[in-house]
DNA sequence: AACAGATTAAGTGTTTTCCCTCATTTAAAA
DNA sequence: TTTTAAATGAGGGAAAACACTTAATCTGTT
């Protein structure tokens, strides 16, 4: 029998389906069981094959690495998904994560890298390329300027912040004022006071703001 | 003169800091400036030695890590800060994250974690335990349940998706009808027909399924 | 050609939120 | 003790969203 991963390599340089070929074939655990050099011809090889593992190079002729991760969750197939790319784009990576990849790697480290990725990803578990670690936190590194730029949700009192907490979980103004025993008026009142001193406007401008902050109200 | 790395350690457990303390002091560059077995201590030591990193736990009395740490924004103290926790507790790391933290590290994992976690934050970079990009991308995990659980998201027609993605905008009718050169009637019927097909109710229901599904659209 | 589904649009009425102003009570601070 | 900020409550009018019904037009399929 044959337990070994089935891998399928995807990407559009046959250089770097060599380079990957190399590197993941000096594990013995692994079987690379075929390679595409576009979109289509991957999504159609892994259909038919549905190996545990794919590498999927963003940046594909066709149809594009995210394009497949999508159809491959819509068709439900099993194959976990690993992205690879040169550039350290955050915004690639965010998408890549929204899909809900196991791997993400940059080529730029490869080698050590995409091995010990494939192999952690078909433990069931995922990898991320450590490089990357920098910019998952990065993505908050506004917060800091935001918490200056609004003030605001410090200026805000205890009694606001319970009310917009209870607003983030989509509570109407009488429920808000059911469950807190006070009048509809005063609940009303709050979220004026609240949107004034936010500088929110439009009638979902709170609800928005926030789902937006639930984390630091 | 002294360049090494100054340390603040804040724990509410002594043996604890004491083990951090000792990873720590193995290495020549890191200089432990003080400890703090809450919050409160934690943050007024923050204040007066001003360190280059501080390793916060999370639980503990007074002021939890997390209020530490929007202190530190708020007052704008250039300290990078490091969240050691026991629990792989996912609510807790996305906080950490919105926060701005440049570290995070589960304490099971400890002392070669912690040490390179410092090492990398005081360099100005950042650092996350590999054991948890697990669950930064399996916060995803759910999404393939979500696309099949939620039949209803499918459902939708692509014109209806496009409307949910301006509501998730925070765009009122009167805008998304202006945009899209309809009328504010089709855009509102669309929004009833929406709602209906996701069994939403309330007026605030639309704009928050938007918003928590906005990956997906 | 006939049919189903999608898109567009209007009518009508209700609920909810928003945006003001004004007023009272209470608690903390100067 | 006066002053200030916070929390409570109310009135009234405007805008937006919601929930129904009906219906014309367009598009793709059988």
């Amino acid at each position: 029998m044959n337990n070994k991963v089935k891998i399928l390599i995807a990407d559009d340089h046959p250089l770097m389906r060599q380079g990957i070929k190399w590197a993941l074939e000096q594990n013995e655990e692994f079987n690379i069981i075929g390679e595409a050099e576009d979109g289509e011809k991957a999504f159609s090889l892994l259909k038919h094959h549905q190996p545990d593992v794919v590498t999927l190079d963003i940046e594909m002729p066709v149809m594009s690495g995210f394009e497949i991760a999508r159809k491959i969750l819509e068709e439900k197939i099993q194959t976990k998904i690993i992205f690879l790319t040169m550039y350290k784009d955050e915004q690639m990576f965010n998408e890549a994560i929204d899909i809900g990849a196991k791997g993400y790697v940059l080529k730029e480290n490869a080698i050590d890298d995409i091995v010990e990725c494939v192999k952690k990803v078909s433990q069931g578990s995922s990898y991320i390329s450590p490089a990357l670690s920098n910019f998952i936190l990065n993505k908050n590194k506004n917060l800091r300027d935001m918490v200056e730029s609004v003030p605001s949700i410090r200026s805000l009192t205890k009694t606001e912040r319970k009310i917009l907490k209870l607003i983030s979980k989509n509570l109407t103004s009488k429920e808000i004022a059911e469950s807190l025993f006070i009048s509809i008026k005063t609940v009303e009142n709050h979220r004026s006071n609240i949107s004034r001193k936010l500088s929110l406007h439009g009638s979902h401008s709170l609800i928005k703001f926030a789902l937006d902050n639930k984390t630091v109200l």
